[in-house]
DNA sequence: AAATAATGTTCAGTATAGTAAACAGTTAAT
DNA sequence: ATTAACTGTTTACTATACTGAACATTATTT
């Protein structure tokens, strides 16, 4: 009926490096029952779902926008969305040879505890983004808030900042500078 | 079991207008079962959903990511998420009191069919973006090209541009001016 | 090599999702 | 007022999701 959900599970279960029955005991289900799923032999309720992502952990929403995977066609020339980063915090680059360029977009995503580093950053310019999943704290100068899907920022990148993922899940936005900070 | 889906469909099917019968008429599932989803006395499964939510249309992301609602709090000083148009095509803004700054970021929603007027677009800088859901049919100069979730794009906006929802459900993007652009 | 502990898969039983049809209530037309 | 057409809800039935236990493989331990 649903033929995507299985294999997608399948690979994501995969990438955070749990077996089924890991899996199965941190979210409670039978393993035979995340087996069925990831076969296709069985189209599972969205409660049922719901409970074995918890255990990933990854929300619904996240699951099912898996397919924000930025490996297909970018508009415009030879502009690929690139993979910058690795490890905590990914970068993915609209465009590229931005050097002459006024604006540096990306979709940025931090694991779970992950930071940009000890040292606040500085550097010229103005910067914002918009939280698509997941909560991050940003600190500029001295206020500290915590963000949530859907909450934004905007501030002068003059000012010291910092962001850090505080919470379970990873963290995606998209952000954006002007000029270019890197 | 998973408490949130039955109300969630309900609102949005109530928002589309759809009565319960016109929506299972549409989906080709039994009105009962919307029924019985809606009033949360059964845990559909997520083929079910899917077939549901086909008659819509709405994607199972998008239904899931429904909480990207941008009413919620807005980092620093009181920048909104100001809601700029209307109609076919709406505009949340990040942050506000943009003349002075340098980057205009904004999460756009296109209704099917919904496009930028007939006169291409043209201005000072450059904009970029990434298509979060739906198709997008973005032009610039002689080249057109149809974008989907997780596209983007990337140009100098003094070459005449026009943007078209070609698809059948509603297209979110995020969107970046530099410098703002209105 | 034999034993132990993993891996994912298969199977029979039971709990429940989904259907078709009848029900009850509200609005519109005649 | 009565029909007619709509709304969402309830019910008995059947199709299937989910469980627990056994199964078959492969990797690691002793």
């Amino acid at each position: 009926m649903d033929s995507e959900t299985g294999p997608r599970l399948r690979e994501i279960r995969s990438k955070t490096g749990l077996s089924q029955r890991q899996l199965a005991k941190a979210s409670g289900v039978a393993n035979a029952t995340i087996s069925q799923i990831e076969s296709g032999a069985l189209n599972p309720t969205v409660g049922m779902l719901k409970k074995v992502l918890g255990g990933i952990p990854i929300s619904l929403s996240n699951f099912f926008a898996d397919n924000f995977s930025f490996t297909d066609q970018v508009f415009f020339s030879a502009d690929k969305l690139l993979q910058l980063g690795e490890g905590g915090v990914s970068y993915l680059q609209v465009g590229n040879h931005l050097q002459n360029k006024s604006i540096q977009m990306m979709k940025e995503c931090y694991q779970p505890g992950a930071h940009t580093g000890k040292h606040a950053i500085q550097h010229e310019g103005e910067e914002c983004g918009i939280i698509l999943s997941g909560s991050l704290e940003v600190q500029v100068g001295d206020k500290t808030k915590v963000l949530k899907a859907g909450d934004a920022y905007y501030f002068r990148s003059t000012v010291p900042h910092h962001f850090k993922n505080v919470g379970r899940e990873a963290c995606e936005l998209i952000t954006a500078c002007s000029p270019p900070s890197f």
